[in-house]
DNA sequence: ATTGGCACTCGATGTAAAAGAGTGCTAATA
DNA sequence: TATTAGCACTCTTTTACATCGAGTGCCAAT
């Protein structure tokens, strides 16, 4: 399909918008990419390259920049190569390390450093895995009818939810019923001792089964959705960004980063399979970030699945970002 | 110091640059708020009250802008009527009622309505009080020498650290350790039992008192520190805010919604009395906003401190601002 | 097939004029 | 003495127009 050369001019395209952020014209490309050919070959190869659909120009007079099939012509290229561990990364993790805060902190933070030394916004979650076993479940009352569920799983994820349950129900009374539930859940993954306790519920507690339902709901809610915990991080350093000047954009990421079912459509499809996975706008069906690209990395073990992601512009450094990306959630992997 | 015309002309200025976000010329005041005055007379009086300091052009052919010294003269004003409940807010928190979540996601969802409704930035904030019960604390190994705490705490508030125990301390074990613990200091104040659980521990395992020296310190973290679990919402919406049109503004709040601590300390501050309290621009010492006012409303019960705020422009709309939060926060405080 | 040359296009930059909003000042007025 | 009408003045905003320059497209030569 595309000559040796003219795959050249396209990754040069690419290469050049990626580092200078300014439309790529001919003579550049002949004097820094492809020293044997003059200004006019390269003219001619964008010519027909633009009429292929790698390339547009955004008027007349402008140099050439590269369309979303020749980013991902690029990225396919950097895919196949080998990568080099992203530098530096080892300092970062030992701070994480120091401060050994609980796993929502490290995400954050994990997020936060991400954003700040791409400039573009960083992306942590994690989630249980299906057959997570149960560390154990808690109840407290809060006052009144209300009482705040506990659940531990055994990755050290910690859930907790409010459910109703009558006034008359003492502390007491919720400490036996946990210490019974712990007894047959606690070690046990959710769908092998769910029916057991359903039972053990209706039995011990028939006549206010029904409030006991809801508990169940809320379980089932909890410990089947797998939902993923969501931390994003770094969303200032994109205003920096000669690619977000425009307020449309900026509002259309930033609501993207404020509603978690968006952004969990994105981390969800990326979990999937393993490793990294680079999206580049029309790509990701998620509305509003169409002119932005996502890249990846994702990875499950001990009861649970890990996504670490960068947003960006579609001309963001894709080598780097999925350098930085392998290497931390390696890393992170090893402490946890 | 101020005549009745000239306080009434300030606060027009004011109202009116809320209202319209464009600089009051004189002949608006007169048309507008003083009907028995002519143009010319309120030039004169506005001419003074700039030599006063209460007003300032940002050119020559302009009409005025209110100072802060001018935004705090309203809001004093507005602190002493009597303030009607926000409307609508009812409903809002029948949803919330309605989801029926964990603490943490009420308040991330307030904060998310807050600013909303808005358009400014929306805060909630939770803290124990010093003197909170325990309710239980639980270790859960997580592999190698990281041991998961999870701490549960009367109100409700859950926090959870990952603390270094040596590798031959079994789950067993550490439920033992947790029963004996939580025999002490279930239903207790930290401050309490402290001193009883650190000699449990030197005694019971005085092999690894080393280890249990850093849990212990990690408990008093979490528990003496009474930190704020902070939560923000809206900040997508400022963007269509004209006050917020420069991208330094933008970064310098993002910024601080991202920087905990900054956000922390404004939070501190306004939680040392209960009720409103309202931050004009330099009155608040954390670096940024300056050209930002903060509006919060403060309460204590049930073990924990709680916090609503909103962060706007300094021509931020005060009176429905302080009527939304004090609403909200009553409203909360019925269900929780 | 490649290249040098050249006219052409179109955004970016700069300057000048006109429009518009609001003031400050002065003199008249109640 | 306080207020007001009138008017010149100031400063921003908008519009128009000329200029500049980067880069292309195309043609003819190699």
């Amino acid at each position: 399909m595309l000559t040796e050369r003219q795959l050249e001019v396209v990754l040069a395209v690419v290469y050049e918008y990626i580092e200078c952020g300014e439309p790529a014209g001919s003579r550049t490309i002949a004097k820094k990419y492809l020293r044997g050919c003059s200004p006019a070959t390269i003219r001619n190869e964008m010519s027909d390259l633009e009429e292929m659909g790698y390339l547009y120009q955004p008027h007349t007079s402008a140099g050439r920049l590269p369309t979303p099939m020749a980013y991902r012509l690029y990225v396919d290229a950097i895919m196949q190569r080998r990568r080099n561990p992203h530098p530096g990364v080892n300092g970062w993790l030992d701070d994480i390390r120091d401060q050994r805060r609980d796993m929502e902190s490290v995400l954050a933070y994990a997020s936060q450093l991400l954003g700040k030394v791409t400039s573009y916004v960083g992306v942590a979650a994690i989630a249980p895995l299906e057959d997570v076993a149960i560390h154990r479940i808690d109840f407290l009352r809060l006052g009144g009818e209300t009482v705040l569920m506990v659940i531990v799983l055994n990755g050290g994820l910690v859930h907790s939810r409010t459910i109703l349950l009558p006034a008359d129900i003492s502390q007491d009374m919720l400490d036996n019923i946990s210490r019974s539930i712990n007894t047959i859940a606690s070690g046990n993954p959710w769908g092998q001792v769910r029916e057991v306790i359903y039972s053990y519920l209706v039995q011990e507690l028939e006549q206010i089964f029904h409030s006991c339902r809801e508990a169940i709901d809320q379980m089932d809610l909890i410990l089947s959705s797998r939902k993923y915990r969501l931390f994003t991080g770094g969303a200032r350093y994109i205003l920096a960004l000669p690619d977000f000047q425009d307020m449309g954009k900026l509002k259309a990421i930033l609501s993207l980063l404020e509603e978690e079912q968006n952004l969990a459509a994105i981390v969800e499809k990326c979990s999937q399979k393993e490793g990294v996975r680079v999206t580049i706008g029309d790509e990701n069906p998620v509305p509003g970030i169409s002119s932005c690209s996502v890249v990846t990395v994702a990875s499950s073990t001990k009861g649970q699945r890990a996504v670490l992601g960068l947003i960006g512009p579609m001309r963001m450094d894709y080598e780097r970002s999925i350098a930085l990306l392998e290497t931390m959630l390696k890393g992170l992997y090893e402490d946890f």
